[in-house]
DNA sequence: CCATTTTTGTACTGTTAGGTACAGAGTATC
DNA sequence: GATACTCTGTACCTAACAGTACAAAAATGG
């Protein structure tokens, strides 16, 4: 009666871009059994909590990712290597501004108050460990910590505004300009 | 059995409000009735429509007070005038960041495909209207388009960023940059 | 190849969703 | 003050919601 092949890691993708198209309300059970092709008995095995439990996971994940792929190199390689490397990453990660922040986009309403403390860390641990890179490229503390909000800022603005207008070229416009404005000064 | 004393027009910013706290999904009928004090047989009477037609009066009240307060004044009055007044007329709209943009957040999730003419319109307009008073004020073509680009953006990102981190000088401070930096060139 | 553990489908729970029907109350008009 | 129209509460509908129970199946592993 059952295939068991699927793995709980395997999961975890397929649920993230669930939540990225639907949001976390209308991410329904039915439709995350549709798209992942997990009935309710394997969902609720892995994830017990239920859909609550499978968002958080998912968070932890993206936020795992970020952590390893670009806030851990912005902090502890150098500068010169470590902020392209992060616009490369950014890039590729958003699919050029295809693929939302599943983070932003659950600041945006309600779903905010439950996952509030990995939200918060997300952003905040992305400024810090890029205003970090700017310091020791030789940035005055100042303007270090103006260009990290800015340029976080600026990926998330870019997001939003690539989903309200469909222009496919204006996330990697949007990088461009910010490599040019952090790279000045 | 009726109390009889409200109008259609006042409902539309408690709707608003409504949307903007809860997301499109997350606004349930129960919720709705709770937080206007208007029955079911109030709502459908106003809103023959339901949900989908609450939300869709609601964005587009959004959208003529932006096109009235901000869009318009772009497009027709002097640019020296008419951009600090955007800015201020952004900051009130949007109390220094602790509220977000209604038309941006369903810009995230699937609630964009049901008013995805409304969304990219909005964002159009607003870009445009801003673009054409920068050539006004004498800068090329690319700069105004850059530099209004850049704008309407850095408010979305602003916005998710500060609902994210709950630091409230975020906004404001977001406005001071992009005022230096459209003022300059 | 048998015992145990992990994974899965199905059936079911109570609750809430959005929406409809409609009668009755309130206001206005003449 | 009878008539028409606007507004509102209540009762009700079906579908979908998140979640549970559980037994059968698949893998594991000795």
């Amino acid at each position: 009666m059952a295939r068991m092949v699927h793995e709980r890691t395997d999961v975890i993708p397929l649920l993230a871009e669930i939540f990225r198209d639907l949001g976390y309300e209308g991410a329904t059970l039915s439709r995350i059994t549709e798209r992942t092709g997990l009935g309710k008995g394997s969902l609720y095995h892995f994830f017990p909590g239920g859909k609550e439990d499978m968002a958080a996971v998912v968070l932890a994940d993206v936020d795992a990712w970020f952590e390893r792929s670009v806030f851990q190199p912005l902090r502890l390689e150098e500068p010169q290597r470590a902020i392209p490397a992060m616009w490369e990453a950014v890039d590729a990660y958003f699919h050029s501004g295809q693929r939302i922040c599943l983070v932003g986009a659950f600041a945006l309403d309600e779903t905010r108050d439950r996952f509030s403390a990995t939200i918060r860390g997300y952003f905040g641990r992305w400024i810090e460990a890029l205003q970090d890179a700017l310091l020791r490229a030789g940035r005055d503390k100042e303007t270090a910590a103006r260009d990290a909000e800015e340029t976080v800022l600026a990926i998330q603005g870019a997001l939003v505004l690539s989903r309200a207008t469909g222009d496919e070229g204006l996330f990697a416009r949007t990088l461009d300009r910010l490599r040019l404005r952090v790279a000045a000064a």
